[in-house]
DNA sequence: ACACCTTGGATAGCGTCACTATCCATGATT
DNA sequence: AATCATGGATAGTGACGCTATCCAAGGTGT
């Protein structure tokens, strides 16, 4: 198919798809002559990823490019490759490192992974904006112990346990890691809105016992 | 305090708490002179909210204006200023919205709120993106099968058990309100950083058991 | 008292990001 | 042969979160 094509079939504009194989993101056509390309099914597939990452996982369109980057490298194996596509996902700005709130943030978040029985990894960017993301509720005085921490670690290993059972039920290597990516990043907002509705939800229940209600606007 | 105390006691510059004053997202000093302005405690601790929001959450500056507002609105119960305030926070953009994944995705939306017993209020930002992202996920071939995505409305429902009982001990509405804000923002890092190095643990156990390994930056 | 400095308010600019609109030459189509 | 579509390059757009520069009024030190 030729780029119009492609374009119809994603509902992705031609000058978006332009973009995205100028910005590496999607492997260029296949040339059919000097002038025009070639697309596939393949490349039907990919921009439906591509755009699912960029627009519903809220990545960054250069992260995109090295995640996806990383899965399509057949040098490494296929446990690098996954840590280092999952690795590059989410950056996010960190506040100042060396604070005060930052160092009990630190140990706080070691404490966690350590009860839960995780190996510790520094560099890991999760690692660092757990950190971060701790810092900031201590700079606000709220103070993160671990009795609070605690459920949100014990929920997030069992997720993960979930998560990876899922990804295992692939079977070709590629798609596998593909399959990671999505639904390590296209299950965040799925979490994050739940937890938002089971907040609701529990909310209503105890300020406004058997009163529906909704949220607002 | 002037500004300058304002800025050297927060971190940030006067620039950007001028700004943030033009914005509404701090209310302004108190007047003490034509060309002056004093600055109080609770101006810092606005200021330090306002900063974790924007830069941990990743909550836009005129959505956490429409929060704090709803958090400070006097006129309302304490129900609807919680719901108006988490209501408002991350809109997210959606995808086009009457195609067949996206109708299907809205069923399997209600049926998972259904079966974890939740009021279903379709007009809930946090309903909405939840509908979007599940759209995502079945126009990339995943399924989204009841059986998958329990597991996360169990744990969101867990997770909200907990943060409601720890709003709640709070005592002064306004300061619960905040709480609340705070909470819900400011968890939503923690949870997700949590949920990757779950994964990265649990990955590197089935894939390479007994092997130590980093995630590779 | 008088020069000097700071303050807060207003305005305009900057850098990033994800696109998007415009050109253009080549080559396909009728 | 005339027309049109295609893909490639380049520049522009709009939103966002600041940031830099001015300015006049007012406070401060000697």
């Amino acid at each position: 198919m030729r780029l119009a094509e492609l374009s119809e079939r994603s509902g992705v504009s031609t000058a978006t798809i332009k973009y995205y194989l100028r910005e590496g993101l999607l492997p260029p056509g296949e040339r059919v002559s000097a002038t025009q390309a070639e697309y596939d099914e393949e490349h039907l597939r990919r921009l439906r990823l591509v755009r699912a990452l960029v627009q519903v996982g809220r990545v960054p369109v250069a992260t995109a490019r090295e995640v996806l980057a990383a899965v399509a490298d057949e040098s490494a194996d296929q446990l690098s490759r996954l840590g280092t596509a999952v690795a590059a996902l989410p950056p996010g700005p960190h506040g100042p490192g060396e604070d005060e709130a930052a160092l009990l943030a630190e140990r706080r978040a070691g404490e966690l992974q350590e009860r839960l029985g995780w190996r510790i990894v520094r560099s890991n960017p999760a690692h660092v904006t757990l950190v971060s993301a701790l810092s900031a509720l201590i700079r606000l005085g709220y103070p993160c112990e671990m009795e609070h921490l605690l459920p949100y670690g014990e929920v997030a290993a069992r997720l993960a346990g979930h998560d990876i059972a899922l990804i295992e039920e692939f079977d070709a290597p590629t798609t596998q890691l593909e399959a990671a990516v999505a639904l390590t990043v296209l299950y965040e907002p799925v979490l994050l809105s739940l937890r938002r509705l089971a907040q609701a939800e529990e909310a209503t229940r105890r300020f406004r016992p058997g009163t529906g209600g909704g949220t607002g606007d």
